[in-house]
DNA sequence: AAGACGAAAGTGGTTGA
DNA sequence: TCAACAACTTTCGTCTT
């Protein structure tokens, strides 16, 4: 063995240091000690007594799984008993003296004893689970709050995004995942089902995750759970720009013809939604006089000015005569 | 001087072999 | 898995108001 020192938990505590409660809990796939009564962690470092190994989906799951219980230490025999057989008689089917009578009950006692242990340990291990995933449940829903609270969210949001990774939950898909990242991906699955136009950067700010794992959480969500989600319309972006943007109804109104006519002449598919909403918020700023620059418009619709510049190019080469005022 | 314009090169994601 | 591709970004110089 090497002299390496590992910090090792107390062997034994019995209350918690901060708040003097007995009710510890210890959680194996944290590897603490956890106060129930104020949360404080008394100890890490706990030896972890599932298995060794992790698996990511069903398959992995199945090669990786062994038959029969794992081998444990904590038994004599390492769990590889025989249950004796019931009747009173060898294995060549004569009768046993009282004295190996004797011997065979006391053993049948202990090995009754030894089945009511298994039960309990069986029941013992369903309640660690089930408290386990309790406690990432709660965690996931107050980060789901948190991101919903962020972005000024309705709370309509927040349930969807709750039904959403429950479900995630049940179907395992959380596994090998970080819980932050699930989060983040439900709030923007239920902006995009119920038509909210956030985009995966805001979302991905309110969390403090990074894009990019905010949208693979979302794609794998989306392609695990069966939804289908239909890319947002330009004229969902038209509303939160123009509000954004302090401008009247007016614009708006005339923005949103813009994208009627855009549709109709079939430029808008394969370009980027936001970048086409910006473009028509942009022409109708000019076009009713309340004039906005492009800078102002490329950072709330977080595109580049010289997006918002292509796109309202070919928008008014092509339709500038058909909107009328 | 600020804003608009446009060219050119670079980036990240999608698609099809 | 990789190259081709389109959309978009970054950067920068020039023109317009």
């Amino acid at each position: 063995m090497s002299a390496e020192r590992v910090p090792a938990a107390p062997a034994r505590v019995q209350q918690c240091p901060e708040c003097g409660s007995d009710r510890l809990m210890r959680d194996y796939e944290c590897a603490e000690i956890v106060c129930m009564n104020c949360g404080f962690v008394i100890a890490a470092k706990l030896t972890d007594r599932g298995p060794e190994w992790r698996a990511f989906n069903a398959e992995q799951r199945a090669k990786r799984a062994r038959v029969g219980a794992p081998l444990t230490y904590t038994i004599h025999d390492k769990g590889l008993s025989t249950m004796i057989d019931w009747h009173d008689r060898d294995v060549y089917g004569k009768r046993l003296s009282p004295g190996q009578k004797a011997q065979i009950y006391r053993l049948r006692k202990w090995q009754r004893r030894k089945a009511q242990i298994y039960r309990l340990r069986k029941w013992q291990r369903r309640i660690r689970v089930s408290d386990a995933t309790e406690r990432n449940l709660a965690f996931a829903l107050s980060e789901i709050s948190k991101i919903a609270n962020a972005l000024n969210l309705p709370k309509n949001i927040l349930e969807t995004a709750s039904v959403i990774y429950r479900r995630a939950v049940k179907e395992r898909l959380i596994r090998g995942r970080s819980i932050q990242g699930v989060t983040a991906a439900a709030v923007y699955v239920a902006c995009r089902q119920c038509g909210l136009a956030r985009t995966l950067e805001e979302i991905a700010q309110a969390s403090n995750i990074n894009k990019k794992e905010v949208g693979r959480s979302y794609r794998f969500l989306i392609k695990e759970l069966d939804y289908f989600i239909p890319p947002l319309k330009p004229s969902q972006y038209i509303a939160k720009f123009s509000n954004q943007l302090t401008m009247q109804g007016k614009v708006e109104e005339i923005a949103h013809k813009i994208l009627k006519s855009a549709r109709e002449l079939k430029l808008t598919s394969g370009r980027g939604p936001t970048g086409i909403a910006a473009a028509a918020s942009y022409i109708a700023s000019v076009l009713t006089g309340e004039r906005k620059t492009q800078r102002e418009i490329a950072e709330i619709a977080q595109v580049t000015e010289v997006t918002i510049r292509n796109r309202y190019k070919e928008l008014v080469e092509r339709l500038m005569f058909e909107v009328t005022i």
